[in-house]
DNA sequence: TCTGGGGTCCTAGGACCC
DNA sequence: TCTGGGGTCCTAGGACCC
């Protein structure tokens, strides 16, 4: 019988750290930004024994120093996890009769043929902690969706099964938001429709939730509730759509001039990203976060045959849209590439692996 | 509490064309 | 001046995920 397994890596990138730093092994271990609480910065991950703080992701670092003041407090190191995080799938890829569809730095879908896929999983978290000494979570599904819910129930270090047999009983009471898929919008738009737990959302009738949120998504919402379709698991190379470069800065700038670098900064790096992957330009973003927290996004399609030269005269004519007497708090710079010719049949992976 | 950085996809509305 | 229907492209904004 066909599975579908989700891998998730267990406080991954806490992980990364404490294997290079074995004496931090047991302690509280915060991961972010540069590694100062007094930077503008947040938690990208903590080890359970600072969550035991209420220490959390996407915490500003500086709320999380004050709550976990033990904590011992590292700089993001992307290419380190990078590297962790290839040995991880190449060893998911070297379970027999594996398809590995890659979500991120920790976490992929498995599909694989097996009678018992609890042994699987077990052996697999078995072959990952040998080859890489990380500890990971296995949740088992009859599809996509429910093989990612799964994940949570069984973490950590554990494997658990969510199919058709037990979805309602599993999730039929949880509210919407536990829904992969489902934030904190939805979730109140859903609320006011009459729609709170995850049992109603499977049983909405189709009509309000299309005219709510549109013929694609309302239907989408349904089936979530339902706990998905779709068990296909698809290893097609992921093809990235884009590439963008976003600063937060440590204080506001205010001199238009000193904007206009720091944009044009911003966009050499995107540039160079787009050309590493040998693709043109096909658009460009500029964000814009006014201090305190207002943002604003301008876009500007550009031609693919647009050298250099030309796509910055382009992005000049977003930067010069910058207010000039407000203070600017956040600067991104996005490219949108051409598709390589293999990939313009919307074959690719993307959100609709789903 | 005071909010990073890198992504993807969807929708609405206006411009423009036939 | 009033005016249908359908299509595509562009821009802005929203929402979500890791």
């Amino acid at each position: 019988m066909h599975w579908v397994l989700h891998v998730d890596l267990d406080q991954f990138i806490a992980a990364v750290e404490v294997l290079r730093r074995p004496e931090l092994a047991g302690l509280p271990v915060i991961v972010g930004g540069r590694g100062d609480p007094g930077e503008r910065a947040v938690v990208s991950t903590a080890s359970y024994e600072a969550r035991a703080f209420g220490v959390g992701s996407g915490m500003p670092l500086r709320i999380a120093a004050r709550k976990a003041p033990e904590a011992v407090i590292l700089p993001v190191d992307a290419p380190a996890y990078l590297e962790a995080s290839a040995e991880v799938m190449a060893e998911l890829r070297a379970q027999p009769g594996a398809v590995v569809q890659v979500l991120g730095w920790d976490e992929a879908f498995v599909g694989v043929d097996t009678d018992s896929p609890e042994a699987y999983a077990r052996r697999l978290q078995q072959a990952v902690l040998a080859r890489t000494r990380l500890h990971c979570s296995v949740g088992i599904g009859d599809t996509l969706v429910r093989a990612k819910i799964a994940t949570g129930f069984g973490k950590p270090r554990g494997v658990f099964r969510l199919t058709a047999a037990n979805w309602d009983a599993v999730m039929g009471e949880h509210a919407v938001v536990d829904l992969w898929g489902v934030g904190p919008k939805v979730s109140k738009r859903l609320l006011a429709l009459g729609i709170r737990t995850v049992a109603e959302l499977a049983a909405a009738p189709a009509d309000a939730l299309t005219a709510e949120f549109g013929p694609r998504m309302g239907l989408w919402y349904r089936e979530l509730g339902q706990g998905g379709s779709s068990a296909v698991v698809d290893d097609t190379p992921w093809v990235p759509r884009g590439h963008s470069r976003e600063t937060t800065y440590q204080t506001d700038l205010a001199d238009p001039a000193e904007i206009e670098r720091a944009a044009l900064a911003l966009l050499d790096q995107v540039l160079d990203d787009v050309a590493e992957d040998g693709r043109g330009v096909i658009g460009l973003g500029l964000k814009v976060r006014y201090a305190p927290f207002t943002t604003k996004t301008f876009t500007k399609r550009i031609p693919e045959t647009a050298d250099r030269a030309v796509i910055v005269e382009r992005a000049r004519e977003l930067i010069a849209r910058i207010a000039p007497d407000r203070a600017v708090r956040l600067l991104g710079v996005r490219a949108e590439m051409t598709l390589p010719e293999d990939a313009r049949d919307g074959r690719t992976p993307t959100r609709g692996a789903w």
